[in-house]
DNA sequence: CTTATTTCAGTGCAACTGATATAC
DNA sequence: CGTATATCAGTTACACTGAAATAA
Protein backbone atom coordinates (compact mmCIF):
# COMPACT_ATOMS: atom_id res chain seq x y z
CA UNK A 1 0.00 0.00 0.00
CA UNK A 2 1.38 3.52 -0.64
CA UNK A 3 1.72 5.67 2.26
CA UNK A 4 1.97 9.08 0.37
CA UNK A 5 -0.33 11.48 2.13
CA UNK A 6 -2.59 13.71 -0.11
CA UNK A 7 -0.91 16.54 -2.09
CA UNK A 8 -4.08 18.37 -1.23
CA UNK A 9 -2.49 18.94 2.66
CA UNK A 10 1.07 18.51 1.64
CA UNK A 11 0.81 21.82 -0.77
CA UNK A 12 -0.26 23.69 2.11
CA UNK A 13 2.38 25.43 4.13
CA UNK A 14 -0.12 25.36 7.24
CA UNK A 15 -0.17 21.09 6.82
CA UNK A 16 3.65 20.85 6.91
CA UNK A 17 3.75 23.90 9.96
CA UNK A 18 1.40 21.26 11.48
CA UNK A 19 3.02 18.01 10.89
CA UNK A 20 6.35 19.27 11.60
CA UNK A 21 5.72 20.89 15.14
CA UNK A 22 4.38 17.87 16.07
CA UNK A 23 6.95 15.77 15.34
CA UNK A 24 9.53 18.41 17.16
CA UNK A 25 6.82 18.64 20.20
CA UNK A 26 6.52 14.87 20.08
CA UNK A 27 10.16 14.55 20.15
CA UNK A 28 11.35 16.71 22.67
CA UNK A 29 8.16 15.44 25.17
CA UNK A 30 9.70 11.67 24.68
CA UNK A 31 13.06 13.57 25.75
CA UNK A 32 11.16 15.17 28.93
CA UNK A 33 9.33 12.05 29.55
CA UNK A 34 12.10 10.00 30.20
CA UNK A 35 13.22 12.63 33.35
CA UNK A 36 9.48 11.75 34.48
CA UNK A 37 8.51 15.52 33.13
CA UNK A 38 6.39 17.41 30.81
CA UNK A 39 6.90 20.23 28.60
CA UNK A 40 5.33 22.97 31.33
CA UNK A 41 7.69 22.05 33.71
CA UNK A 42 10.86 22.86 31.54
CA UNK A 43 8.66 25.60 30.67
CA UNK A 44 8.43 27.25 33.56
CA UNK A 45 12.05 26.47 34.38
CA UNK A 46 12.99 28.31 31.28
CA UNK A 47 10.85 31.81 32.48
CA UNK A 48 12.31 31.40 36.00
CA UNK A 49 15.61 31.02 34.72
CA UNK A 50 15.39 33.76 32.43
CA UNK A 51 13.42 35.73 34.28
CA UNK A 52 13.52 35.70 37.91
CA UNK A 53 10.79 34.73 40.71
CA UNK A 54 7.07 35.43 39.46
CA UNK A 55 3.82 34.89 41.61
CA UNK A 56 2.43 31.82 40.15
CA UNK A 57 -0.49 33.78 38.25
CA UNK A 58 2.25 35.78 36.24
CA UNK A 59 3.79 32.61 35.61
CA UNK A 60 0.87 31.27 33.66
CA UNK A 61 0.18 34.42 32.38
CA UNK A 62 3.56 34.48 30.11
CA UNK A 63 3.72 30.79 29.48
CA UNK A 64 -0.35 30.29 28.72
CA UNK A 65 -0.90 27.51 31.23
CA UNK A 66 -3.72 27.77 33.59
CA UNK A 67 -3.30 29.02 37.16
CA UNK A 68 -4.80 25.56 38.15
CA UNK A 69 -2.63 23.94 35.90
CA UNK A 70 0.15 25.27 37.20
CA UNK A 71 -0.45 23.94 41.03
CA UNK A 72 0.44 20.15 40.05
CA UNK A 73 3.77 21.36 37.65
CA UNK A 74 4.83 23.51 40.62
CA UNK A 75 4.24 20.63 43.02
CA UNK A 76 6.50 18.22 41.05
CA UNK A 77 9.09 20.83 40.61
CA UNK A 78 9.05 21.58 44.32
CA UNK A 79 9.25 17.37 44.99
CA UNK A 80 13.30 17.20 44.32
CA UNK A 81 13.40 20.80 44.97
CA UNK A 82 14.01 22.25 41.91
CA UNK A 83 11.72 25.61 42.84
CA UNK A 84 10.73 27.51 46.12
CA UNK A 85 7.50 28.78 47.03
CA UNK A 86 7.14 31.43 49.47
CA UNK A 87 4.45 33.84 50.42
CA UNK A 88 4.69 37.44 49.59
CA UNK A 89 4.89 39.46 52.23
CA UNK A 90 3.87 42.32 50.50
CA UNK A 91 0.56 40.51 48.79
CA UNK A 92 -0.11 37.60 50.89
CA UNK A 93 -2.85 36.28 48.43
CA UNK A 94 0.72 35.50 46.09
CA UNK A 95 2.91 32.81 46.25
CA UNK A 96 6.67 33.60 44.68
CA UNK A 97 8.18 31.12 42.81
CA UNK A 98 12.10 31.38 42.29
CA UNK A 99 14.48 29.02 40.66
CA UNK A 100 16.76 26.97 43.00
CA UNK A 101 20.60 25.75 42.21
CA UNK A 102 18.99 22.60 41.69
CA UNK A 103 16.85 23.88 39.41
CA UNK A 104 19.23 25.73 37.31
CA UNK A 105 21.38 23.11 36.90
CA UNK A 106 18.45 21.10 35.63
CA UNK A 107 17.01 23.60 33.36
CA UNK A 108 20.79 23.65 31.83
CA UNK A 109 20.35 19.92 31.27
CA UNK A 110 16.98 20.12 30.00
CA UNK A 111 17.91 22.90 27.62
CA UNK A 112 20.93 20.76 26.03
CA UNK A 113 18.54 17.58 25.27
CA UNK A 114 16.19 19.82 23.16
CA UNK A 115 19.23 20.88 21.35
CA UNK A 116 20.12 17.25 20.81
CA UNK A 117 16.65 16.79 19.65
CA UNK A 118 16.38 19.76 17.65
CA UNK A 119 19.46 18.78 16.19
CA UNK A 120 17.63 15.50 14.95
CA UNK A 121 14.68 17.19 13.60
CA UNK A 122 16.50 19.94 11.94
CA UNK A 123 19.10 17.79 10.03
CA UNK A 124 17.68 17.71 6.65
CA UNK A 125 18.99 21.24 6.57
CA UNK A 126 22.11 22.53 6.27
CA UNK A 127 23.36 25.92 8.43
CA UNK A 128 22.49 28.28 6.15
CA UNK A 129 18.74 26.85 5.76
CA UNK A 130 18.47 26.23 9.51
CA UNK A 131 19.29 29.95 10.33
CA UNK A 132 16.58 31.21 7.27
CA UNK A 133 13.98 28.61 9.07
CA UNK A 134 14.61 30.24 12.53
CA UNK A 135 14.63 33.69 11.44
CA UNK A 136 10.92 32.89 9.12
CA UNK A 137 9.51 31.05 12.06
CA UNK A 138 10.58 34.31 14.08
CA UNK A 139 8.82 36.55 12.19
CA UNK A 140 5.41 34.07 12.22
CA UNK A 141 5.85 33.60 15.80
CA UNK A 142 5.54 37.52 16.38
CA UNK A 143 2.46 38.13 13.93
CA UNK A 144 0.69 35.49 16.16
CA UNK A 145 -2.73 36.33 17.49
CA UNK A 146 -1.90 36.42 21.38
CA UNK A 147 -4.54 34.88 22.44
CA UNK B 1 2.97 42.42 33.67
CA UNK B 2 5.31 41.51 31.19
CA UNK B 3 4.25 38.50 28.72
CA UNK B 4 7.53 38.00 26.85
CA UNK B 5 8.37 34.22 26.47
CA UNK B 6 11.26 32.75 27.53
CA UNK B 7 14.64 33.26 25.21
CA UNK B 8 15.37 29.97 26.35
CA UNK B 9 12.74 28.74 24.68
CA UNK B 10 12.51 31.05 22.12
CA UNK B 11 15.89 30.47 20.92
CA UNK B 12 15.03 26.88 19.82
CA UNK B 13 13.90 26.72 16.25
CA UNK B 14 11.46 23.22 17.25
CA UNK B 15 9.78 25.61 19.67
CA UNK B 16 8.68 28.32 17.25
CA UNK B 17 8.07 25.48 15.39
CA UNK B 18 5.95 23.69 17.92
CA UNK B 19 4.19 26.76 18.42
CA UNK B 20 3.25 28.06 14.84
CA UNK B 21 2.31 24.83 14.09
CA UNK B 22 0.03 24.97 16.70
CA UNK B 23 -1.58 27.97 15.94
CA UNK B 24 -1.72 26.74 12.49
CA UNK B 25 -3.53 23.84 13.73
CA UNK B 26 -5.63 25.47 16.01
CA UNK B 27 -6.55 27.77 13.33
CA UNK B 28 -7.62 25.91 10.90
CA UNK B 29 -9.81 23.66 13.37
CA UNK B 30 -11.38 26.58 13.72
CA UNK B 31 -12.41 27.23 10.60
CA UNK B 32 -13.59 23.66 10.52
CA UNK B 33 -15.63 23.66 13.53
CA UNK B 34 -17.38 25.94 12.57
CA UNK B 35 -19.34 23.61 9.68
CA UNK B 36 -19.10 20.72 12.83
CA UNK B 37 -15.89 18.79 11.19
CA UNK B 38 -12.64 18.33 12.38
CA UNK B 39 -9.27 17.86 10.76
CA UNK B 40 -9.57 14.09 10.10
CA UNK B 41 -12.87 14.67 8.15
CA UNK B 42 -10.70 16.70 5.38
CA UNK B 43 -7.99 14.43 5.78
CA UNK B 44 -9.95 11.72 4.75
CA UNK B 45 -12.25 14.03 1.70
CA UNK B 46 -8.77 15.35 0.67
CA UNK B 47 -7.08 11.26 0.36
CA UNK B 48 -10.14 10.43 -1.15
CA UNK B 49 -10.40 13.05 -4.06
CA UNK B 50 -6.39 12.92 -4.53
CA UNK B 51 -6.24 9.09 -4.71
CA UNK B 52 -9.45 7.96 -5.34
CA UNK B 53 -11.59 4.81 -3.05
CA UNK B 54 -9.85 3.14 0.02
CA UNK B 55 -10.30 0.42 1.98
CA UNK B 56 -10.90 2.17 5.50
CA UNK B 57 -8.10 0.48 6.47
CA UNK B 58 -5.30 2.09 3.74
CA UNK B 59 -7.04 5.09 4.57
CA UNK B 60 -6.06 4.99 8.34
CA UNK B 61 -2.38 4.32 7.02
CA UNK B 62 -1.83 7.15 4.98
CA UNK B 63 -3.32 9.42 7.14
CA UNK B 64 -2.01 7.75 10.64
CA UNK B 65 -5.54 7.97 11.65
CA UNK B 66 -6.43 4.95 14.19
CA UNK B 67 -8.89 2.60 12.23
CA UNK B 68 -10.98 2.50 15.04
CA UNK B 69 -11.56 6.01 15.07
CA UNK B 70 -12.05 6.35 11.22
CA UNK B 71 -15.03 4.35 11.48
CA UNK B 72 -17.18 7.22 13.47
CA UNK B 73 -15.42 9.62 10.89
CA UNK B 74 -16.71 8.26 8.35
CA UNK B 75 -19.92 8.02 9.78
CA UNK B 76 -20.01 11.75 9.87
CA UNK B 77 -19.41 11.89 6.11
CA UNK B 78 -21.67 9.40 5.48
CA UNK B 79 -24.53 11.30 6.95
CA UNK B 80 -24.09 14.14 4.66
CA UNK B 81 -23.55 11.94 2.00
CA UNK B 82 -19.70 12.94 0.91
CA UNK B 83 -18.50 9.17 1.20
CA UNK B 84 -19.70 5.97 0.06
CA UNK B 85 -19.25 3.06 1.45
CA UNK B 86 -19.64 -0.12 -0.06
CA UNK B 87 -18.20 -3.63 0.73
CA UNK B 88 -15.26 -4.67 -1.46
CA UNK B 89 -16.71 -7.79 -3.21
CA UNK B 90 -13.30 -9.23 -4.04
CA UNK B 91 -12.68 -8.96 -0.55
CA UNK B 92 -15.64 -9.10 1.62
CA UNK B 93 -13.92 -7.81 4.90
CA UNK B 94 -12.62 -4.94 3.04
CA UNK B 95 -15.28 -1.86 2.90
CA UNK B 96 -14.72 0.40 0.51
CA UNK B 97 -15.03 4.04 0.80
CA UNK B 98 -15.32 6.66 -2.15
CA UNK B 99 -15.97 10.16 -2.39
CA UNK B 100 -19.32 11.74 -4.01
CA UNK B 101 -20.26 14.31 -6.27
CA UNK B 102 -21.02 16.30 -3.06
CA UNK B 103 -18.41 15.34 -0.80
CA UNK B 104 -15.94 16.27 -3.78
CA UNK B 105 -17.34 20.00 -3.75
CA UNK B 106 -17.15 20.24 0.56
CA UNK B 107 -13.64 19.49 0.04
CA UNK B 108 -13.16 22.07 -2.80
CA UNK B 109 -14.86 24.18 -0.35
CA UNK B 110 -12.89 23.26 2.71
CA UNK B 111 -9.58 23.92 0.58
CA UNK B 112 -10.54 27.63 0.06
CA UNK B 113 -11.28 27.64 3.66
CA UNK B 114 -8.09 26.58 4.73
CA UNK B 115 -6.09 28.69 1.95
CA UNK B 116 -7.77 32.16 3.46
CA UNK B 117 -6.49 30.61 7.05
CA UNK B 118 -3.21 29.86 5.90
CA UNK B 119 -2.92 33.95 4.27
CA UNK B 120 -3.71 35.05 7.65
CA UNK B 121 -1.42 33.40 8.97
CA UNK B 122 1.56 33.18 6.54
CA UNK B 123 0.78 37.60 6.47
CA UNK B 124 4.00 38.85 8.05
CA UNK B 125 6.05 37.01 4.99
CA UNK B 126 6.17 38.43 1.74
CA UNK B 127 5.54 35.77 -1.12
CA UNK B 128 9.44 35.16 -1.66
CA UNK B 129 9.77 33.96 1.66
CA UNK B 130 6.20 32.26 2.21
CA UNK B 131 7.80 29.88 -0.65
CA UNK B 132 11.14 29.69 1.22
CA UNK B 133 9.39 28.32 3.89
CA UNK B 134 7.48 26.34 2.27
CA UNK B 135 10.48 24.33 0.83
CA UNK B 136 12.20 24.04 3.90
CA UNK B 137 9.06 22.55 6.09
CA UNK B 138 8.99 20.51 2.81
CA UNK B 139 12.73 18.91 3.71
CA UNK B 140 12.04 18.64 7.34
CA UNK B 141 8.54 16.75 6.58
CA UNK B 142 10.10 14.58 3.95
CA UNK B 143 12.67 13.90 6.90
CA UNK B 144 10.70 12.89 9.58
CA UNK B 145 10.57 9.62 11.39
CA UNK B 146 7.68 7.66 9.72
CA UNK B 147 6.26 6.35 12.78
C1' DC C 1 -6.35 -22.60 13.14
C1' DT C 2 -4.39 -18.18 12.20
C1' DT C 3 -4.72 -13.67 10.26
C1' DA C 4 -7.12 -9.41 8.44
C1' DT C 5 -10.76 -5.91 8.60
C1' DT C 6 -14.22 -3.28 10.71
C1' DT C 7 -16.51 -2.02 14.75
C1' DC C 8 -17.45 -1.01 19.58
C1' DA C 9 -16.34 -0.26 24.43
C1' DG C 10 -13.23 1.33 27.69
C1' DT C 11 -8.74 3.88 29.31
C1' DG C 12 -5.61 7.65 30.02
C1' DC C 13 -4.00 12.11 29.47
C1' DA C 14 -3.97 16.95 28.92
C1' DA C 15 -6.73 21.18 28.52
C1' DC C 16 -10.49 23.62 30.09
C1' DT C 17 -14.47 24.96 33.70
C1' DG C 18 -16.36 25.79 38.00
C1' DA C 19 -16.25 26.26 42.89
C1' DT C 20 -13.87 27.32 47.40
C1' DA C 21 -10.78 29.57 50.83
C1' DT C 22 -7.99 33.28 51.81
C1' DA C 23 -6.45 37.92 51.26
C1' DC C 24 -6.70 42.51 49.31
C1' DC D 1 -18.79 44.24 49.49
C1' DG D 2 -16.38 43.19 45.32
C1' DT D 3 -11.98 41.57 43.30
C1' DA D 4 -7.63 38.73 43.08
C1' DT D 5 -4.92 34.58 43.98
C1' DA D 6 -4.06 29.87 44.64
C1' DT D 7 -6.12 25.47 45.01
C1' DC D 8 -9.12 21.61 44.25
C1' DA D 9 -12.74 18.98 41.83
C1' DG D 10 -15.10 17.82 37.73
C1' DT D 11 -15.58 17.68 32.62
C1' DT D 12 -14.56 17.40 27.89
C1' DA D 13 -11.85 16.19 23.76
C1' DC D 14 -9.02 13.03 21.57
C1' DA D 15 -5.80 9.46 20.86
C1' DC D 16 -4.84 4.93 22.12
C1' DT D 17 -6.01 -0.15 23.77
C1' DG D 18 -8.50 -4.28 23.84
C1' DA D 19 -11.92 -7.26 22.44
C1' DA D 20 -15.77 -9.01 19.43
C1' DA D 21 -17.76 -10.30 14.77
C1' DT D 22 -17.09 -11.48 10.21
C1' DA D 23 -14.36 -13.08 6.49
C1' DA D 24 -10.14 -14.58 4.31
Amino acid sequence: MDFTPPPTLTSLTTYLLSKTGKAARAATAARLADEGLRMSHMAVLAALGDFGAHAQRDLGGRLEIDPSDLVKVLDDLAAPGWVERVRDTGDRRRVLVSLTEEGAAALKRLALGAAVVQDGILAPLDAAEQAQLHALLAKLYDGLDPT
